[in-house]
DNA sequence: AACATTTTCGCAAACGTTTGCGGCAAAGTA
DNA sequence: TACTTTGCCGCAAACGTTTGCGAAAATGTT
């Protein structure tokens, strides 16, 4: 793209130099008020935009950030992306996104290509097949901030914004175990992630506390299909499970799908409750209860660490979103 | 960001010039393959990453799209934005965000921040209350192809990229006649959209033609509450409404939400059709059928036309996606 | 009147690439 | 041997901004 106007056009028609209507543009208080307002007239007058990649290359300073996710379609993901580019815009920065597809290889491509564009800042969700943090850590060394949020690595010496992990999953399990729930089937994510791990540690214990009268069954499930099929392979005569609590809105819709196959009155036959961002809890009758992971908070939580990163602020920090628990009729 | 190497690093190791170093990365003819190894060595070995801004500005030549959506947060719009990030990082182009909240003061804005960031091209689907489309058709005097898409004006003489309107609501229509269903509630989205003309004329034609021995019922929803409402007012034993046909996921939500309230027996008290995705659908036993409109092949469709426009077509054409009939178990 | 200070503007280098064009040495040809 | 052609490389302008520093005119002070 080549628009008309430049910085040298509008000083060849004024009669100033280049330097002066730069400096008006900006507000410079070496520049009169009134070669301010004759520049400021022209520029508008012969639709002047700056051009960023020469702003750019002579500042060092891009205002662009990078979004990496596993993939886009992803309801916790473009909550998150959508949060952060509603901060982004009130500071004058934009936002790249890229998908890695959960592929270490596609993250280190994705790297190269953030250095590339001389990216400000990075917000990276790894793959859970991601082992090698490093190259992410590299950035650091070119004064690029990486934050890291929901799948955080477990390494520690990096800027990591969460969910408060066993939180939620105390919460979950205290409304259970409020609720009076006696036979638990608790249907977790991905083993090898930290996410799970915490939460799955966090929700045995806080039923554990209850002694030996609570039975608590744990699954993992990777698919919403894999939690629907656990469903069918738990639910039987035999297993008298009282309630199920799904570690994802994945997992959740998995067991949807299961409770409706096998007909289940939700609360009376089959108490449920997720960690959910709110959207597929209350597409069901009556409305799922849920302990709120939002992507969206956590966009706002990771833009500011992101801010007081480029602000200098240069100790590592983890932080995290509390949940809360919206109650539903599920239980 | 200031990564270490530079063409001028590389060049003063070697002792050649710039000028050969910038030529032996790109593979030119001119320089000997002797040259260009040894160069190629050193800037793996330096990590050399060329700098976007600086050939950006020398070529006038970006390598970014932006995509703009009302909300990134929305089932359609995330699948498309996955299939253009597809597509475009096989060609090395990066994908730039924003979200216009569907407000045409935003949309304008949006597009100042594309003018500043030279874009090579745009992907908008513009809100419902935008009406004055010349400022993206403005983008055309700067050789910047817009596509719309989605949400298409109805203004001829831009490229736009969408559903097969009409097509699908026809099949959707064929599809309840053939089923059989005699009372039929139609819901659609917000009437002074295009997309909601073209496939309520079509819907209703498609009906009339069987003569007055089907009945048909026609409603607006903009939201998934009002779907809801909707079913509730029209699903009353004086009224004999055997299929529901929702217009869109959102409305799809509602309608199912409703349904379950009611605690009707899908098919057996209610058929139900939609236009979808896929997604939601799904989450239901039986499974809703629906006229698939998947926002991922539109944007195949949509990437592969901005590469012809970037290649030099500059007639404007509509293209639309076919949509195919996924048969569930809601009919 | 002479000198000092302030106001307002301009010069040109710089950022990191690309690339038209020219130069020099080697090779080819008559 | 003399001239032509080819291979390979280098010079430096260009892109559109920013900005350190200096200059000239206006204003202030003694």
């Amino acid at each position: 793209m080549k628009p008309k106007a430049t910085l040298k056009k509008i000083s060849d028609k004024l009669q100033i130099s280049i330097s002066t209507v730069s400096r008006a543009l900006k507000n410079h208080p070496d520049i009169s008020e009134h070669t301010k307002q004759k520049v400021k007239e022209l520029a508008e007058l012969m639709d002047y935009e700056p051009n960023n990649y020469a702003i750019s290359l002579r500042t060092n300073n891009s205002k662009v950030f990078c979004i990496m996710v596993p993939q886009i379609s992803n309801l916790f993901y473009h909550s998150f992306i959508s949060a952060v580019e509603e901060e982004a815009r009130l500071y004058g920065f934009s936002l790249m996104i890229l998908q890695s597809g959960g592929d270490p290889a596609i993250e280190i491509a994705n790297l190269k290509i953030c250095r590339q564009n001389r990216v400000a800042g990075i917000f990276v969700a790894i793959g859970t097949a991601t082992i090698d943090i490093q190259p992410f850590l590299k950035m650091d060394d070119l004064d690029v901030p990486v934050i890291f949020f929901d799948k955080v690595p477990s390494f520690q010496a990096c800027n990591k914004v969460c969910i408060a992990d066993a939180k939620a999953a105390t919460i979950a399990a205290d409304v259970l175990l409020r609720n009076n729930k006696k036979n638990i089937l608790g249907i977790f994510g991905d083993p090898e992630m930290s996410i799970t791990k915490k939460r799955l540690d966090a929700f045995s214990q806080k039923i554990a506390e209850k002694g030996k009268s609570i039975q608590l069954k744990t699954k993992h499930a990777l698919t919403a299909e894999a939690a629907r099929k656990i469903v069918h392979k738990c639910l039987t005569p035999l297993q008298k499970i009282d309630a199920i609590f799904c570690m994802s809105d994945e997992i959740l819709t998995g067991v949807m799908k299961a409770v409706q196959e096998l007909k289940l009155k939700v609360p009376e036959s089959i108490g449920i409750i997720a960690h959910s961002n709110g959207f597929i809890p209350n597409l069901y009758s009556p409305e799922i209860s849920y302990v709120e992971t939002s992507g969206h908070k956590l966009g706002k939580l990771a833009y500011n660490r992101m801010s007081a990163c480029l602000s200098g602020s240069t100790f590592i920090q983890e932080l995290t979103v509390e949940s809360i628990y919206i109650e539903g009729g599920s239980l």
